[in-house]
DNA sequence: TGAAGCCATAAGTGATTACTTATGAAGATG
DNA sequence: CATCTTCATAAGTAATCACTTATGGCTTCA
């Protein structure tokens, strides 16, 4: 499968998006990730395997924990291909820029 | 499953993205895109309908023909969930500005 | 050292996916 | 009308998915 369907994949699970949402936050351990989900712990140590391999997620080891942390850069290839859209969003794109430059300032 | 999943996981394969760019290009027939595709007509209009149910394309009928456009405008959530990563993409965030901005100028 | 906590991996299951071939409905054409 | 074109839908299949429970390897700590 090639990398920007594996991308994809990865973002269509909402428990995934939900787990990235979180890993937004702040870095956390599989356990603190598990609490605040309503699926086993395998369950999401299978959802950061997939996320992974995406290469939306990286981890380090603390002691007995695993520490998660977001790595964005996939995500450049899908704003990449969503940029192909521009010509037909029309007005709407500024509202589209609007999104992506508010944190910016 | 929520509308965002629905749209990602229609994005999730590369036929459906392959028949999304084969529309950004033109409006056509099931006909012509499944000439532009090494599967089968049926699993071409398959491909279509869960790109419609994920509001991605609209149809027309033209004669006995099914004629499909883009309909970008889901795209925007994603592109409004994306925007949730601006503060991780840092430098890297002029090029997808520049990304977004190079067919508007 | 031994018990407990943290987490990945294994195995099993039902649901969904992405295709195929077969078919039939609806519109154009002789 | 009879036929051909276009396309959606049906049925079947092998592969993949998202979970579960069970288990065991490390790590920490009393």
């Amino acid at each position: 499968m090639d990398k920007e369907s594996q991308v994809f994949r990865a973002l269509a699970d909402q428990n995934r998006r939900i787990l990235l949402d979180l890993l937004l936050e702040s870095d956390q351990s599989v356990g603190d990730l598990s609490d605040k989900l309503t699926i086993s712990q395998p369950a999401v140590s299978q959802h950061l395997q997939i996320l992974r391999e995406a290469g939306l997620v990286s981890h380090r080891k603390e002691g007995r924990q695993n520490i998660y942390s977001v790595d964005a850069e996939p995500l450049l290839s899908v704003a990449s291909w969503l940029s192909k859209y521009d010509a037909f969003w029309d007005g709407k794109l500024d509202a589209f820029a609007g999104l992506i430059n508010r944190k910016r300032n």
